[in-house]
DNA sequence: AATTCCATCAACCGCCTGCCC
DNA sequence: CGGGCAGGCGGTTGATGGAAT
């Protein structure tokens, strides 16, 4: 069954052809769209209005963004779906010349199987429960009875460590793995200094939005909660019935490229081309377990994870975080 | 070399929303 | 106000090509 505006003629489906895409193109470039319905017509193509627009959109229109996404593109994509969840379209008007169908697929087939890899859901963007990794991992055909007598805390050490300038490793922070529907609160600075070299978060509303790149002090505190502390929705009520788990201070620099611990600046140009082969690798890394304890944890999503909390700040609604930008 | 499996991506489907009458 | 229509959006499907067996 097709849309409305298909019914009333035949219509072609399927894969363009070329010469359909000449009409097309050539139609819109000197008529413009005007009515999509009336655009087939117009256009001579046997296609729905609905088809022409998303063949347009996805396809034909000028400004489009050719190639595969960067390591930059893919970390805004991590970042705003973490706020708004699959508004595809949403998230995509922070990436020039993509489309949300492109946004869609580059998700669901790369950054959702390596934010799984990570241990963490792709939902919340939380480090998975015990439960749910487990599960993970049973999926994947391995297995550890280790796991299984945790605490409800998991306190991986993941040599977690900012940088100074230039990139270099600088300390060591722990990670702390939050069971499902649990409230993780992030102690924000009053004072938040810029770094001149983020520069996608120099495009974001920066009185409203904590800005990348910013030194950060993310601080997981006790029961009773500082003025300053801001609960981030959607991640439940835990912190406060628990005495106090860990107090980390991070700093975190340059946030907008994601990195690889322990890479040096010489070695990132490498780190970006092995971005390239992420998808080919994600597979061999589906273990959680062996990823978080393995050497090749990548920080610059875990990161990722806990600056997003400080993004929440000031937002009255995720809505705000849409259409502020 | 043939077959199967899997990842990717273009396109479709159906729902929702806003506009117009 | 309510119905019809068109556009927009997110979820899903199916074709395709490459990798694995």
């Amino acid at each position: 069954m097709g849309h409305r505006c298909c019914t009333k003629q035949k219509v072609k489906r399927g894969l363009w052809s070329p010469e359909e895409d000449d009409k097309l193109l050539k139609h819109i470039t000197e008529h413009g769209h005007g009515s999509w319905s009336s655009v087939p017509k117009l256009a001579g193509l046997q296609r729905c209005g609905k088809s022409c627009r998303l063949r347009w959109i996805n396809y034909l229109r000028p400004d489009l963004k050719k190639g595969s996404f960067t390591a930059e593109e893919e970390q805004i994509i991590i970042d705003v779906h973490r706020i708004l969840g699959n508004r595809w379209a949403q998230i995509a008007k922070h990436l020039p010349g993509r489309t949300d169908n492109e946004v869609k697929n580059f998700w669901n087939s790369c950054i959702k199987k390596k934010l799984l890899s990570q241990g963490l859901d792709p939902k919340t963007h939380n480090l998975l429960s015990l439960r749910q990794r487990a599960s993970n991992k049973a999926a994947c055909k391995h297995s550890s009875s280790s796991q299984s007598q945790q605490s409800a805390f998991t306190v991986f050490n993941v040599s977690s460590q900012a940088r100074d300038a230039n990139n270099t490793v600088m300390m060591n922070a722990p990670a702390v793995a939050f069971p499902n529907d649990q409230t993780m609160a992030v102690q924000i600075p009053s004072s938040e200094p810029q770094n001149p070299n983020a520069s996608y978060a120099q495009n974001l509303n920066e009185s409203t939005i904590y800005p990348y790149g910013s030194s950060l002090d993310t601080t997981f505190v006790s029961s009773s909660p500082p003025s300053s502390v801001h609960q981030l929705p959607g991640l439940g009520n835990m912190l406060y019935e628990n005495p106090c788990i860990w107090d980390a201070t991070a700093i975190f620099e340059t946030f907008g490229e994601p990195r690889v611990e322990g890479l040096q600046p010489p070695q990132q140009q490498q780190q970006q081309q092995d971005k390239e082969k992420i998808c080919e690798t994600a597979e061999d890394k589906i273990d959680v377990d062996a990823s978080l304890e393995s050497d090749s944890f990548d920080l610059g999503l875990l990161e990722s994870t806990l600056m997003s909390a400080a993004m929440y700040r000031d937002l009255s609604s995720m809505d705000d975080f849409g259409w502020n930008f």
